[in-house]
RNA sequence: UCCCCGGUAGCUCAACAGGCAGAGCGGCUGGCUGUUAACCAGUAGGCUGGAGGUUCGAAUCCUCCCCGGGGAGCCA
């Protein structure tokens, strides 16, 4: 179906659309991103969500058109009507010969984000404003087009999209710091990972993943953390460790695969080369245990002892070392939460896995086979110093029919991250909350 | 929570060793029929984050506070 004008004659279009309708007139419905004028002949670049275009204003446009064109400032919204012309010099190939310019509201004060440089942190205090941004604007589509890509995945698998609280009584991992709440006079927190919901529910589904958002209360304060992210979580019955991890390297390869299918344009806007992110998905990704991880970050000049969990110097020169996803494998259970596996040849270590993304984007996905025995369930809730009333609900479901189940979460702005060669996760989310960041 | 760096025009920054507070961009005015962060000419724009202190004299040195950025730990 295409919109029509007020006229009724002329099409509405959108700009990604304009390059099959060469000759024709339409009506772009947008903003103005920029103005530039050589006396007679006066440029209008215009975006809409879409992509760019420029307008071109000649006198040969309305006496009023040919006015605004020089006037109109920077984010006015505007409605173009013009004749679309296949154009070598235009970026994108298409430009408007513009004939008229319907003004739908012209700012009386100056746009604050000039189309210059300007520090973070100016950037950040302004957010709403700077989502529009010609950086900004193709990141969020990339971010729509890998969680597209994440469900497509799931559904064509058969899993099934649940959902868990957000609103929770307990910690998953008892270690993290969480946010609290007052819930009624009692108080309640904010959930960390859906995940002790999701094994629940794979109990009753056989396959489930849901897309939320999780909260830490950490004071984190890098480029690698967020007080509040989207995870992805997948949890299936019967899976054991080795397929959950095939689970997840198919799953981070159709996400590769589509976004350098779908969103080339994006990845081009962002200096992002398609062709590196296929390269690094191409055959298997890397495997390797804890201890023997230690050995490649120490002899890569990182202190490190066993034991200890990797920082993020460690992640990077594990990244650099393999240069493709790897999973490391088998870590201590002292820095694992108490739901994970043990090894049945080692009770040592977790029957577990971290993916680390190549290029120093960090860990995007942490994974393991769960605890399905109650009594080990018990002990190690025991030994992690948790209280057991509260997990009563998650030791029934080793009560009743318990079976082997792996599942993972993935972090959706570490993988937008790296998808998009973007250094800073808070450019990954419309409006990211940090430590010193509530606003907008 | 800890460590490091910073705060000067709307923005990005300069101002030697304590001595008249500047530039580029943006804005505004004018010029230009193919500009791509256009270009050319002109113009306005400042309580140097706040409070104390040292000094003849402080944007500059000292103390405290506030705000921003980078990193660590923790994690996705």
């Amino acid at each position: 179906m295409t919109a029509r004008n007020g006229d009724g004659s002329t099409p509405i279009v959108y700009v990604e659309e304009l390059s099959g309708h060469v000759g024709e007139g339409v009506v772009i419905r947008g903003w103005v991103a920029g103005t530039r004028s050589s006396g007679k002949i006066k440029f209008l670049i215009v975006r809409d969500g879409t992509g760019l275009v420029q307008g071109v204003v000649t006198p040969s446009a309305d006496k009023e058109t040919f006015r605004l064109a020089e006037e109109l400032p920077l984010e006015a919204a505007v409605k173009v009507k013009g004749t679309v012309s296949a154009d070598d010099r235009a970026p994108g190939g298409v430009e408007l010969a513009v004939e008229h310019v319907t003004p739908v509201h012209i700012p009386n004060e100056e746009y604050p984000i000039a189309p210059k440089e300007h520090g973070v942190g100016f950037l950040m205090q302004r957010r709403h404003l700077w989502i529009r941004g010609q950086k900004q604007m193709p990141l969020l589509r990339l971010r729509d087009g890998a969680l597209w890509a994440m469900r497509a995945f799931f559904k064509e698998r058969r899993f099934i999209a649940t959902e868990a609280p957000i609103l929770v009584s307990t910690s998953v991992e008892g270690t993290t710091t969480l946010f609290t709440v007052d819930y009624f006079g009692r108080p309640a927190y904010l959930s960390q990972s859906g995940q002790l919901y999701l094994e629940a529910t794979c109990a009753a589904l056989g396959k489930a993943y849901w897309i939320g958002p999780v909260f830490r209360a950490e004071k984190s304060k890098t480029r690698r953390h967020l007080t509040e992210f989207w995870m992805l979580e997948a949890e299936m019955a019967y899976l054991e460790h080795e397929e959950n991890l095939q689970l997840q390297e198919d799953l981070v390869r159709h996400v590769v695969e589509y976004v350098t299918q779908e969103h080339r344009r994006e990845l081009e806007v962002l200096g992002r080369d398609p062709q590196v992110l296929m390269d690094e998905v191409e055959g298997p990704f890397a495997r390797v245990s804890y201890a023997d991880a230690v050995e490649i970050v120490r002899s890569a000049g990182v202190e490190m002892e066993y034991g200890q969990d990797l920082g993020a110097p460690a992640e990077d020169a594990l990244s650099e070392h393999f240069r493709r996803p790897v999973f490391v494998e088998r870590f201590p259970v002292s820095i694992k939460p108490f739901y994970m596996k043990r090894c049945a040849d080692e009770p040592g270590v977790a029957l577990c896995a971290d993916l680390i993304a190549p290029e120093g984007y960090g860990e995007i996905i942490g994974g393991s086979q769960r605890v399905d025995d109650q009594q080990e369930l018990e002990k190690q809730l025991r030994e992690a110093g948790l209280a057991e009333e509260p997990y009563q609900w998650y030791v029934d479901l080793r009560r009743w029919g318990s079976v082997p189940h792996s599942g993972f979460g993935l972090g959706v702005e570490r993988t937008v991250a790296w998808l998009s060669g973007i250094h800073h996760l808070r450019e990954t989310i419309p409006f990211p909350r940090m430590i010193d960041r509530l606003d907008p």
